[in-house]
RNA sequence: GCCGAAGUGGCGGAAUUGGCAGACGCGCGCGACUCAAAAUCGCGUUCCUUCGGGAGUGAGGGUUCGAUUCCCUCCUUCGGCACCA
């Protein structure tokens, strides 16, 4: 052997045709009417100084993705730029002295080596600075556009604030059950702050809509959950002064149940109403209320506190007079910081009434039809059990007592024969369905209201000296274990003990009593959401700065057009004193009033820098566009983004917020089309080796750099997408990657290596099966690419590879040869395209690019030649 | 507690309009090449087996000629929400 072809040295061949590409300007992506266009996007990188695998596991695939539709023949466009703002920068500048600025742009400067290093094909002519002037004077433009319609606006109130970061948190940003900030994991404090806040809610209708576009079932219900639509009906209840005491309520039909109120300590009318007895109690108990954090709240577990304030409401559907409490399981922040309280319907009313002896009252038929009695030794005359049994009435005996469950057919069955077997100067009872107390023949009470539930009490502490404890009559059923399942239910079922109304229906209850309230003027439909606006304040010096300016005459002014961006200092101390280090610069923020030009003083504060992520994909359509936040023929050609991806962690903060944006500024004219993103897929995460989070504290981060070195870019980007299922990630394999290496070095050396010597036999069978595997492969790796496999992409390519290797003695002289070979190549350039390109190059082919070659079908067409 | 997703060899993972379970890769075993090793190449590799077979996709049940795939119950893991009226 004295030929050897040389051997696949990717270090070589790599950085040629990265600088190749670059030079010709193979991916600058223009508009195009005659192709379809396709906007590939893949989530913009935080500059924190180095690459991390993860980066290469999730824009690695994508690009192979990319790089596939534009062999199909579309029009590509895939865009890369920097989040650039932002707390790391920030810290630092504080540990180390360095300025944010600083930082942040050599950061920027070392990404951008490595990101090339992968051989992507980013427009580098679209890269967006999120920190650059001229991209944030676009999200100040926007900030002013979102305050001139009325959907910003400041705020005074209790907010979430990092001890640590020195920061307000939007609320999508404290995360946890000790209630963390998302970013360095320190629990949050309240503070009472003026803050901006956006009108986000205003859109949550529109955000539970997620027709027409294409993403995973996972972020949708992550979404739907977030937002957190409850339909209702406000009631207003009237205290004893005609107060109107607004409620929301999701059951309606249970209102002749609500025999308390239930305020938030933090209720406006609270200091209204408490009468002067119950003041020291109520202020005390607000103290305390406020003196906890939420993480104390949360420690305390689920035990109800609360106190009577003294008052009483009357209930409209009835006029009862039902005494109003303050408890803290009743949020300010949600629906109207007000409840009515129908503890027979709702565990938590259950569970308070219960604590405090305060009255309950079933209004809803058990839907489950489940009747229990339980007659304690002694209560029944003898020959009780036979006679039940004699009715097919299964009892058991617990610690003496007999306990039934009654089929609903016999409960009637089963009062008439309690009736007669009832001891004089006893009684017994049966619950569930039916709330009749048995106290002899012909002497039944039945607990449909709340004096008949009183009488009834009095009764049985007349007769049983134990039930003289009990404040309610639902305490001294609750002490009866065996009926506790029984005593409280949520369900929907036919109203009981309701007025006119009783008898109704489940199925149509809700809707006949909130018409019936709406008639009345007692009440309305009405729909609440758990999501609240979103704070975007942030007391930082590295973020883009807020643009209004605060006139004593004037008041809020946003900064014109003509005069944006306001431009962040650099010369601040950014110290972290919990003050924006904006107001201790000496004088940054004194100006004048851009309207009366009176002195005037700018807001101090940064905006959140989840602003500038959620137009970037805007930006990226002409970054350097000076009329406007975007070149609107870009946006005509290009928009929408046609393939999103990314981590599923902004399910609820980065991507609702750029679905926000994209709602408000349509709604402004600005954009067109209902959605930003068509199409969304999250990709998983690459942990460490040991299956830990990789953490330079844990010593388990796996460098791309290192592997690059060691195995060539290819090799990296295929192990990427051969190791794992996508959406899922995992442990970094050490192993696997050595096998992703050996099938290149195999795919060069068929593609390199003479093949059999002239005039060799071909296997007539041999090559048409190898013509088979050809087609099925190039079956196989457009669908997957297509549906987001990749991992079964690179294994088909294997197989198409072993079955080269196979069949070269007997095919390998063959035209299916020639076109297995070419045909290999081609698929494999997307996810591999240096070692494609070169071998496709060495192969003599007259095409400059591999990937100018046409798209690859399983339609009839002629063997692929080069 | 509520909602959602997922459980397949020693490992990463294939296969679902219901049709040969374990593709591809790692690891492992045997062999070739080599003085030797590495690399490379070839063969084998779910488990049990008395070598006839038998069992097998988290567990149990069901539908079906046939179930990793569909239905029910349960277990485990992960993610989200959590006093949201």
């Amino acid at each position: 052997m004295t030929n050897h072809p040389p051997r696949y040295t990717p270090e070589q061949i790599e950085q040629r045709w990265q600088e190749r590409w670059e030079l010709d300007g193979l991916y600058r992506a223009k508009i195009d009417p005659a192709r379809p266009k396709y906007y590939a996007l893949t989530m913009l990188p935080y500059p924190s100084g180095d690459l991390h695998i993860g980066h290469w596991y999730a824009m690695t695939p994508s690009d192979a993705r990319a790089r596939y539709l534009r062999m199909r023949g579309y029009n590509v466009m895939y865009p890369i730029g920097f989040d650039a703002f932002g707390l790391p920068a920030e810290n630092a500048a504080i540990q180390r002295g360095i300025h944010p600025k600083q930082w942040t742009y050599s950061n920027i400067a070392n990404m951008r080596k490595q990101l090339r290093s992968m051989g992507a094909m980013w427009d580098w002519d679209r890269e967006a600075v999120s920190c650059d002037p001229e991209y944030y004077k676009w999200t100040q433009w926007i900030f002013t556009q979102l305050f001139k319609h009325g959907l910003a606006y400041k705020k005074l109130s209790p907010v979430d604030w990092c001890p640590n970061c020195n920061t307000t948190l939007a609320r999508e940003q404290v995360w946890g059950d000790d209630r963390h900030c998302e970013r360095c994991k320190t629990p949050v404090i309240k503070k009472n702050l003026n803050q901006w806040y956006f009108r986000i809610t205003k859109y949550a209708d529109e955000l539970l809509n997620f027709e027409g576009i294409d993403w995973p079932e996972r972020v949708r219900t992550l979404q739907t959950n977030w937002i957190g639509r409850s339909a209702g009906a406000q009631v207003t209840f009237l205290s004893a002064a005609a107060d109107p005491i607004e409620v929301f309520t999701t059951r309606p039909d249970t209102l002749w149940g609500a025999t308390f109120m239930v305020l938030a300590p933090e209720h406006p009318l609270v200091a209204k109403l408490t009468t002067p007895a119950q003041t020291a109690a109520v202020d005390a108990y607000i103290a305390e209320v406020t003196r906890r954090t939420d993480i104390e709240r949360e420690a305390t577990g689920k035990d109800k506190t609360g106190v009577f304030i003294g008052a009483f409401a009357t209930n409209p559907v009835n006029g009862a007079q039902i005494p109003i409490w303050i408890a803290d399981y009743v949020l300010v922040t949600y629906g109207t910081g007000a409840i009515m309280a129908v503890p027979a319907h709702d565990e938590r009313d259950f569970e308070f009434a219960l604590k405090f002896g305060l009255p309950i009252l079933p209004v809803i038929d058990r839907p489950d039809g489940l009747t229990k009695s339980c007659a304690p030794a002694g209560t029944m005359q003898p020959g009780f059990a036979a006679a039940l049994r004699a009715e097919n009435i299964a009892c058991e005996e617990l610690d003496g007592a007999l306990c039934c469950t009654i089929p609903p057919s016999k409960v009637a069955r089963y009062v008439e024969i309690a009736q007669r077997f009832v001891q004089p100067g006893k009684w017994t009872e049966v619950i569930g369905t039916r709330w009749e107390f048995i106290f002899g023949p012909q002497d039944t009470a039945v607990w449909n209201s709340q004096p008949a539930g009183q009488e009834i009490l009095a009764r049985c502490q007349q007769l049983d000296a134990p039930a003289r404890s009990k404040r309610t009559l639902m305490e001294l059923l609750w002490a009866v274990e065996f009926y506790r399942d029984a005593l409280y239910h949520s369900e929907y079922g036919a109203m009981i003990n309701s007025g006119d109304f009783t008898g109704t229906p489940g199925a149509t209850a809700k809707n006949k009593v909130t018409d019936w309230l709406q008639q009345q003027g007692s009440g309305k439909t009405a729909v609440t959401y758990r999501l609240r606006d979103w704070l975007i304040s942030r007391q930082r010096y590295w973020g883009t700065p807020i643009p209004i300016v605060y006139c004593p005459a004037c008041g809020q002014v946003p900064v014109p057009d003509d005069q944006l961006p306001v431009q962040l200092p650099e010369d601040v101390e950014w110290k972290p004193t919990g003050e924006s280090p904006l107001k201790l610069h000496p004088n940054w923020s004194n100006t004048t009033c851009p309207k009366c030009s009176q002195p005037a003083q700018r807001d101090t504060d940064t905006m959140d820098t989840f602003m500038c992520s959620s137009w970037y994909h805007l930006r990226y359509l002409s970054p350097k566009f000076a009329d406007g936040p975007f070149d609107p023929r870009e946006f005509a050609y290009w928009m929408p983004v046609d393939s999103y991806t990314g981590g599923a962690e902004h399910a609820t903060m980065h991507l609702i917020y750029t679905r926000f944006f994209h709602k408000v500024l349509r709604d402004l004219g600005i954009t067109s089309g209902e959605e930003p993103m068509a199409q969304l897929r999250n990709q998983g995460q690459i942990l460490g080796p040991d299956g830990q989070r990789m953490s330079k504290s844990r010593g388990n981060v796996i460098d791309p750099d290192a592997q690059v070195r060691k195995y060539g870019a290819d090799t990296v980007r295929a192990f990427l997408m051969f190791g794992y299922r996508w959406v899922d990630g995992g442990p970094w394999g050490t192993d696997n990657i050595e096998g992703v290496s050996r099938w290149l070095n195999r795919v060069w050396a068929l593609a390199t290596e003479a093949g059999p010597a002239a005039g060799t036999k071909t296997d007539a069978d041999d090559a048409r099966s190898l013509q088979r595997i050809t087609h099925q492969t190039i079956k196989k790796v457009s669908d997957d690419y297509e549906s987001y496999e990749f991992n079964t992409i690179i294994s088909a390519l294997m197989v198409l590879t072993n079955a080269l290797h196979k069949l070269r003695a007997t095919a390998g002289a063959s035209p299916a040869w020639e076109a297995a070979v070419n045909t290999l190549l081609k698929l494999m350039a997307p996810a591999t395209p240096h070692i494609a390109e070169e071998l496709w190059a060495q192969r003599g082919c007259r095409t400059p690019y591999i990937r100018k070659h046409g798209r690859n079908t399983t339609q009839r067409q002629p063997p692929m030649r080069c």
